[in-house]
DNA sequence: CTGAAAGCGCTTACAG
DNA sequence: CTGAAAGCGCTTACAG
C-alpha cells in the first residue's frame, strides 16, 4: 500500500501538506495542490482508513444492529416477517450510509452476549454511531446503548434519550384503517392475530382497532386476540386452534402479511373461503400479497423513508444534534381482494 | 475509553506486559498474569481495536459485498428471489463470522463505483478478506477481488484463483431431478423460465435439464426457454406472453419459488389450474412454498451449509492456504402439490 | 502557505 | 519473565 510519506516525496512537500490537500482544509497554493494531487494519482494512493480512524479517534462507521443476530435464531426456519419486510429498509439504510460516505459495521462479540459487551464492542472500533434494526423491546441492548450516548437510531422499537432517538410505522394507525374497513363492509366481530407480547406493536395495533371499534360503538372481545410468532407457521398453528374453538367471526386481522398467509392455509384446510366466509387482512405490504390468492389487504409502510430517515436522523445525532423528535411514518391501507362484505348470517 | 497504559500502570508493570497478557502470548509469571487481568477487569479495559488493527496491519474484519447494493436496484420493488433467498444465508455468515471473531463490513465507495475503487476500499480499510454473495457473473469486480490477491470466497458466483474460491449450489443436479420428476409424471413438453441471461445458474439448471431429458430420449426446444428477471413481477410477465403465443405444454420449470409464485398468477387469470392444466416447480423451497396453494414442488438448497462453508473457507484462505477446490452443495428435490401427471390429451 | 513534531493506542522485535 | 523503544499511517496544533 502506497502511504502519504511517497505521495509527499514524489511531490516534494510533507505529509502535513498531503493530508491537507486530500481533506480539503486549509489554504494550499493552487500550484502545490495541484503537485500532490497529481503524485497521488499517480501512485494511485488513498488514505489508509485505519490509520485515520485512530488518529481522528473515531471511525466513519455506523454499527448496524439486527434482530436475528440477538435473538438466537440459529436454528430457526426462513420465513420470519420481519426479515422480508426489513431487508428492503435494510438496503435504503445501505444506500444511504453509503451516500453519506460511511461503513456498516457488524461486530462480533466473543466475551458473552452482555448488553456491556455489546456496547464496549462498539467503544473499542470507534463507531461514529449506531442504527439498530427490529429489536424486541425488551432487548437490554436499547438502555445500555442510549446510556452510553453512543448516537443511535432504533428502527420499529422505541428509545430514546440525548443522543438517540426512533423511527417506527404508524401501527395504531394502521390497524385503525384496516378496522374501519372492515366494519364499513359490514363485519361486527373480528379477531386479531398479534405479534410476540414482547414486541409493542401488535398492542399499539390492538389499540388502533380498539379505537376504530369505539368509534363504531363497538367493543374488543379479548377472546379474539390471539399471540403467535410473526412467521406463517406460528399464525398457522394459532389459526388452526382458533377455528377449532369457535368460529363467531367473520373478519381475521392479521400482525404481518406471512402471518396473513399461514392463516389462509389454515382456512383452506378447514374448507373455508376467503372473502367468502371470512375476510382477511395482513400487514406490511409485501410485494406478494398482490400475488397471492386471494390479493391480500395489507397495510403498507413506507421502507424507503424508515431507511434514509434512519440514517439522517442518525448523521445528525452523530453532528451533536440532542434530543431529536422521533419519526412517525405514515401507514396506508390498501385494500384487495381479501376482504369483502361479511357474509349474511 | 481506559487504555492500556491506564491498566499498566494500576498494575505496577508496562503496557508491554499488558497487551503480552490479554493476547496469551508470551510466558508471564503467574502472579504478574493475576494483577494484570485484575486491574483490567477493574477498568473495564478493553483494547482498542482500531488501534490493533493499525499496528497489525490488518484488521479482523471481513468485508461483505452484496448483489442489491452493487446492481443499482435503488428503485426496484422488494421481492428480489435472491434477496429472501440469500437472507438466510447471510445469517449464517453472520454467525460463523462472529464465532471467528471476525466482524462485517460494508464500505462505502464515494470514489466511483469502478473495481479499482472497491478493492482500494478493501485494502485502506485493511480487511481480512471478502466474502461476496450472488453477485452478477458479469461483475467487474470478481476478477479485480482476484487480481488484488485480496482473500475472496464468492456464493453463487464463480471466481477462483490462489487466494479465491467459491461455494455455490448444484443447479445442473437440481435441474435433472425436477426434470426426471416430471418426466416420470408423463410430461413430455416442459416450459423453462430461467433468470437473466447475466446469471450463469440459468444456463447450469438448463443444462441440467437437458442432461435429464436427453436420457429420456428427448430434447429441449428451444422456444419453450422464456428468460425473465428472478422476481415474481416479471415472471408473472413473461408467462403471461408465453400463454398468449403457445400452449403445446404441460409442465414449466420456474427457476425460483417467486418466479413460480408470479407464473402462478399468469396460469390463474387465464383460468388454467395447478396441476390439473399445467404442473410447476420452483426452486430455492424458501418456507413460503409450503404455504401457497397448491404447495409448490420445488428444489431445496443448503443455505446452512452455503453461509458457514464460504466463512470457513475464507478463513483458511485467510491464514494463506492457498487454491481451494470450490464446495459444490448438494440439492434436492422435494415434490409438492404443484406438480401431478400430465393431462392426458 | 508550509513543515517539524507530537501523538492517537496498541504490538513487537530487541535487550536484559 | 519483563520493559524501553520503535513504529503502524495518519492528522493537527504550533511555529514560522
Amino acid at each position: 500500500m502506497v502511504t502519504s510519506d511517497e505521495v509527499a516525496r514524489l511531490a516534494g512537500v510533507s505529509r502535513t501538506t498531503v493530508s491537507r490537500v486530500l481533506s480539503g482544509s486549509g489554504r494550499i497554493s493552487e500550484e502545490v495542490r495541484q503537485r500532490v494531487l497529481e503524485a497521488a494519482a499517480s501512485l494511485g494512493y488513498e488514505p489508509n482508513v485505519v490509520a485515520q480512524s485512530m488518529v481522528r479517534q473515531r471511525s466513519r462507521t455506523i454499527a448496524l444492529g439486527l434482530f436475528h443476530v440477538e435473538e438466537g435464531l440459529s436454528f430457526s426456519r426462513l420465513g420470519e416477517t420481519k426479515h422480508y419486510f426489513y431487508l428492503d429498509v435494510l438496503k435504503y439504510i445501505e444506500e444511504e450510509a453509503a451516500n453519506a460516505g460511511y461503513d456498516l459495521l457488524q461486530p462480533s462479540r466473543p466475551l458473552g452476549r452482555t448488553p456491556e459487551s455489546y456496547v464496549r464492542a462498539l467503544q473499542t472500533r470507534q463507531v461514529a454511531g449506531a442504527v439498530m434494526l427490529a429489536l424486541s423491546s425488551t432487548d437490554p441492548r436499547i438502555p445500555a446503548l442510549i446510556q452510553a450516548h453512543i448516537p443511535t437510531v432504533f428502527i420499529d422499537a422505541v428509545g430514546q434519550g440525548p443522543g438517540a432517538t426512533y423511527v417506527k410505522g404508524d401501527h395504531v394507525s394502521g390497524a385503525r384503517q384496516v378496522t374501519e374497513h372492515l366494519l364499513a363492509l359490514g363485519h361486527k366481530r373480528m379477531a386479531f392475530f398479534v405479534g410476540p407480547s414482547s414486541n409493542m406493536f401488535g398492542m399499539e395495533r390492538l389499540f388502533g382497532a380498539q379505537q376504530a371499534l369505539a368509534s363504531a360503538g363497538r367493543s374488543l372481545d379479548p377472546g379474539l386476540v390471539r399471540q403467535s410468532g410473526w412467521n406463517m407457521q406460528q399464525a398457522y398453528e394459532a389459526a388452526a386452534q382458533l377455528l377449532s374453538e369457535r368460529r363467531d367471526f367473520t373478519a381475521i386481522i392479521a400482525g404481518s402479511d406471512l402471518m396473513a398467509i399461514g392463516i389462509l392455509r389454515a382456512l383452506r384446510e378447514r374448507g373455508l373461503h376467503v372473502p367468502g366466509d371470512v375476510s382477511l387482512s395482513g400487514f406490511d405490504d409485501l410485494e406478494l400479497a398482490s400475488y397471492i390468492d386471494p390479493g391480500l389487504t395489507t397495510v403498507r409502510q413506507d421502507r424507503v423513508a424508515m431507511g434514509r430517515s434512519a440514517i439522517q436522523l442518525l448523521l445528525r445525532l452523530i453532528q451533536g444534534e440532542q434530543h431529536l423528535a422521533p419519526f412517525v411514518l405514515p401507514t396506508q391501507l390498501i385494500a384487495r381482494q381479501s376482504t369483502g362484505p361479511a357474509p349474511s348470517v
